[in-house]
DNA sequence: GGTAGACCTGGACGC
DNA sequence: GCGTCCAGGTCTACC
């Protein structure tokens, strides 16, 4: 069954799946055949669904090949609502953008939106695990995750949808670092599952908080394994970008764009974009970088 | 509040 | 094939 799903205009389906290395991460993935994003994933009522996600004249096409509740449908619209930011309004960034000549390609690209996971849990596990790691490590870590954890499509057994909290939280931390080889990471994940599982944490409220980002910032702070920089990528997702997760490549870059290549640190990054404001970290994610690290 | 050192893994490199 | 070094953020202890 093909569900549709409207759009707040402009949209990209691409600029969305392109907006950062999450589309590499499982149960992501991309149809080779039509272009389209793939996701396993499990809904409430424990059913393990194959979604293919399409751009479609009115928005976005949603293929299943069961034959949904409605509940289930109503649960698919919900994630991939939130998954691909449809509801999402950039316009007073895009006015700010027009005249930056480092950013006047946004609006026509419709870029703003940044991919996300269904759950902010995650969307969490996930950012710890591009912590202190190359971008390999942190595909090789993921897909271990899900495959060891995850529930198996039944189209496709070799496929797994996201572990729940529970099942994560079952586990222990000898098996996290041995099997999964999530290194002194292990803890952090295996604490984040077990706070949510037994709802001493609730991360999806966090979604629709109507807070301040300064105490949004303060309880992403307190989650073990998230420091500044996955505080910040955190913040991004959940549609707040007052911070910008500073890594090293956020370095390099401000080095080479305004310093001439000299050593810069984290004051000097958020210096650099200060005066975009509550767009701040939208203005560093899109920026046109001129270096590209080649000589 | 700032800083040093430890935490793990995988890749690059030299032998 | 083996050993060493290095990159990648966060935590903890200490000042």
């Amino acid at each position: 069954m093909i569900l549709t799903l409207s759009v707040c205009s402009p949209f990209s389906l691409s600029a969305v799946v392109r907006s950062h290395g999450w589309v590499r991460l499982a149960p992501f993935g991309t149809d080779a055949r039509s272009g389209g994003l793939t996701r396993v994933e499990r809904l409430d009522s424990g059913r393990v669904v194959e979604l293919l996600v399409r751009e479609a004249a009115s928005g976005v096409s949603v293929e299943v090949q069961d034959r949904l509740t409605a509940a289930e449908q109503e649960q698919v619209i919900a994630k991939m609502t939130w998954m691909l930011g449809l509801k999402q309004d950039f316009s007073a960034f895009y006015a700010l953008a027009r005249d930056d000549p480092k950013l006047a390609h946004v609006e026509e690209r419709a870029q703003g939106r940044v991919l996300r996971c269904p759950t902010l849990f995650e969307d969490t596990i996930k950012t710890i695990l591009t912590t202190n790691t190359s971008w390999a490590g942190t595909i090789r870590m993921v897909e271990a995750l899900v495959s060891e954890f995850g529930d198996p499509s039944p189209a496709d057994p070799a496929r797994h949808a996201f572990p729940t909290p529970d099942r994560l939280a079952s586990t222990d931390e000898e098996t996290l670092r041995s099997s999964v080889r999530l290194g002194y990471r292990a803890p952090y994940v295996l604490e984040l599952a077990r706070a949510v599982a037994l709802d001493e944490l609730d991360l999806e409220s966090l979604k629709s908080a109507n807070i301040p980002t300064a105490e949004l910032r303060k309880r992403l702070l307190a989650i073990k394994g998230v420091g500044e920089y996955a505080m910040a990528n955190l913040l991004m997702l959940l549609g707040r970008y007052d911070f910008i997760p500073v890594d090293s490549w956020a370095l390099k870059m401000v080095s080479h764009e305004w310093h001439g290549g000299q050593p810069v640190d984290r004051s000097e990054v958020e210096a650099a974009f200060e005066h975009w404001g509550m767009w701040k970290g939208l203005a560093y994610w899109f920026w046109d970088w001129s270096y590209t690290g080649e000589a």
